[in-house]
DNA sequence: CTTCTGTTAATGTCTATACATAATCGCCCC
DNA sequence: GGGGCGATTATGTATAGACATTAACAGAAG
């Protein structure tokens, strides 16, 4: 135990004491120094390292345990974990945020809107019954008057029955139904495609170029909200994700769509 | 409130008390009856509402804060935070691992190895100065004998030197590396290419099929430590993520990589 | 009306303690 | 030796209180 009980109202130039812990643990897992399997020190152990208490340190190993850093067993301890897997965090931004960020003028095009039943295929990727009644949209985004992305969107007017009166004057389609509904699951695909003859028209592309197609599906408590389907050019945007496994911030790393 | 003080002993048939305070927000914020910019009850509201102590309703709002549901300020409260971006967690697995779970006999070969100094575009790439010795590995990756990934890694030799003597006998380059080399931070590139031709011989695809490319480079404490471009075929493999914004697992949802 | 300042309300961090839960360890008995 | 069983131990959850920090707010001074 520390020498002063009184100590722990003076931080003299330093961070919070569970940050300082945390970094000090951190930083050992990461430097291999404690590599996987390693084993933690037990809390009662880091109290009397610390002078704190108990209540301080399970909160930092609290915290390390669900970023994934360590594995925590009742009894067992604490051991550091196995990197079993690698993690990229892939944050799909907004279009007009993107394009401010970029300095560059956003702007969009609905080529074609329609309302009718869902097809087939459809039907089957998002399991909802033949002949739900959706809201098709196709919007083309331009950045600076070139087109960055042709977006192919079905909205299900079953969970968002106010779609069917709106015509995306201000707002594109993402951009409203992500300030309109909530959402609480999301599922995403990453594919490549080669462009056919009206992708390759429409973002001013050869036939056969290489396309980037990112497909998002989104439920709300188990009923379908939107499914969206945005082809990039393959030459003039890829997606970028930075990831760091001690990060704190809610998915542990950033990332951002760029051109 | 609370009709009895000594509730707190009793976990009648459910989960947790924090649990349930969570449960109760995030349904109320993801049901979108709390829209962006609601403000969330007062840590002192809930625990009279709760019968319970600050610190569990603090440890439930901290908690919806770092995962980004909700905005916390000092004096002001808390908020329903806006969904100002979508995120998208993408998990890449061990090959050998996904192969295992796909049912299919993962195999893979090196098909170059060499040490030289960096070049200059991977130079200007990673931050390296000119000159540092990198070992060059290329790999072919096979599920069930067919091209499942073409892959070309660089690895610093000054930050990994066990790497110079290594051949890859037994795991691919990424696992080797996994395995022994802790890192800290990471960067993930996405795009689409048209395969060339040694690319499309390589995956057995036509030249000109469209290829996704995931480029990672890592670092460890500012040390460059590996750099893999990985190819897949566009008609054969996409990665897939799946995301729920209020999931409490280490990066918020989970994902794979998937034939 | 503006700016400065002190109050105050809400969150952030930490302590000390208590009991619950789970799993390992060692012991006993067969 | 092996199998069951209780004791032990580390973590999981929760409490009640304390002080620090910050920023919104109201009132005073110019």
């Amino acid at each position: 135990m520390n020498n002063d009980t009184s100590a722990k109202k003076q931080p003299p130039g330093m961070k919070h004491l569970h940050q300082r812990i945390r970094d000090d643990i951190e930083s050992r897992i990461m430097s291999g120094q404690w590599p996987p399997g390693h084993r933690v020190p037990f809390e009662h152990q880091l109290m009397a390292e610390y002078g704190c208490s108990r209540m301080t340190v399970n909160k930092v190993l609290s915290t390390l345990a669900t970023n994934g850093l360590i594995t925590r067993r009742r009894r067992a301890g604490s051991v550091v974990a196995e990197p079993s897997t690698q993690r990229a965090v892939l944050e799909i931004q907004d279009f007009a945020l993107e394009a401010a960020r970029a300095g560059t003028v956003y702007r969009f095009q609905i080529l074609h809107r329609t309302i009718e039943p869902i097809d087939a295929a459809a039907a089957q990727r998002t399991g909802l019954p033949a002949g739900t009644r959706m809201l098709s949209v196709t919007t083309l985004h331009l950045m600076d008057g070139v087109p960055g992305a042709y977006e192919q969107r079905l909205i299900n007017l079953d969970t968002v029955p106010e779609a069917a009166t709106e015509h995306f004057a201000n707002d594109p389609p993402g951009t409203w139904l992500l300030r309109r509904v909530p959402w609480t699951d999301a599922e995403h695909v990453l594919r490549a495609v080669n462009a056919d003859a009206e992708l390759a028209r429409r973002l001013q592309m050869k036939t056969g170029a290489a396309c980037l197609v990112l497909e998002r599906r989104t439920w709300q408590a188990g009923a379908f909200v939107t499914e969206a389907r945005i082809t990039y050019p393959g030459d003039r945007h890829h997606l970028i994700g930075r990831f760091s496994p001690a990060a704190q911030g809610p998915a542990g790393g950033s990332a951002a769509v760029s051109p």
